[in-house]
DNA sequence: AATAACTTTCAGTATATCTTGAAAGTTTTA
DNA sequence: TAAAACTTTCAAGATATACTGAAAGTTATT
């Protein structure tokens, strides 16, 4: 395998991982260009090595700037546009992580919440079950919550070790 | 809101969780039903309470199934096919974990060693970048794995004991 | 202020994914 | 062994999602 071929294999991989969970393919693969690249981007590289639109282009990168993963930068005497992506993978995965917490976890909380209060009153059985099911769902996302919020004040470093650490032997 | 209402809002809930995750909305639907439900349920009564069809209904079973999620069981007298939906959440949580690691990590993991194996001659500045990011990436795949790994062998109330302590205070 | 360089938008189109429903398959009952 | 009860399959249709390309918008240059 060449390095050329090994860079597209990490792009195409990169946007297969991500629209197995809920990322837009091409966004994960633009992404992954710029994890990979040392350069700042044109829009123009990313359309050309994608094989993609302008609009495509343009409307992901702009996602992905939301996101936090990429900036855009000027180049002195360019006019145009250039974007480069962060390369810290520890600060991609919480960034990823804060954004599908508030996006995902937190209404889920909410609703669970929710349910947990009006069904306070229950008889029969079969709301007794749908009581316990509630609150041990609540009390997963509960944990991965507070897990979320851990790793967003951890340094990588701290948490693997300790997290491997619980682990050992 | 009653409990009718509360349930359908769970039901609802898991399904549009599910599909922000990669996993079929019906799919995690009839598995949300089913682990509200004290009973088994028929393919019948899934098809009516999701408006469903009936092929629909019989594949995501048998996905959910597959998944090891959902048993086939028989009811003494009748024909007709019954499904109970595991209830434990914990391991409910593991058992997805097993199958998106397998389908998803695992390849992950496979290719980033390969690419650092083919990539070890380097010489310019770009390809240290290159080799330097897919390390990092590795590694951190690396750790999920482990976490993955250990959150398989552990169990629910330790695990979660452990993992909080480490954010205490 | 006109032109050129570049970016953004979005209606229409394409693609991937899910769903239906009816036919074929299977098992049970009479 | 035929009919009924039930399950499975899958081609065709429906839906959700992503992508294109050209027009409109913006900013810089002369």
């Amino acid at each position: 395998m060449q390095i050329k071929e090994a860079k597209q294999q990490f792009v195409q991989a990169w946007g297969a991982l991500g629209s197995q969970w809920g990322i837009n393919k091409t966004m994960a693969q633009i992404h992954a260009l710029m994890m990979v690249s040392t350069e700042a981007l044109s829009t123009e590289q990313i359309m050309e090595e994608l094989s993609i639109s302008r609009g495509n282009a343009n409307m992901n990168i702009r996602e992905l700037t939301d996101w936090g993963l990429v900036t855009k930068v000027f180049k002195p005497g360019e006019r145009r546009d250039y974007f480069i992506g962060e390369k810290d993978v520890w600060k991609i995965a919480k960034q990823v992580a804060k954004i599908r917490k508030t996006r995902e976890l937190d209404p889920i909380l909410k609703l669970l919440s929710e349910i947990k209060n009006i069904d306070s009153f229950v008889k029969n059985e079969d709301n007794k079950h749908f009581q316990k099911m509630v609150n041990d769902v609540h009390k997963l996302a509960l944990n991965v919550d507070r897990l979320i919020e851990g790793i967003f004040k951890a340094e990588e470093s701290w948490f693997w070790d300790k997290i491997l650490k619980l682990f050992a032997k």
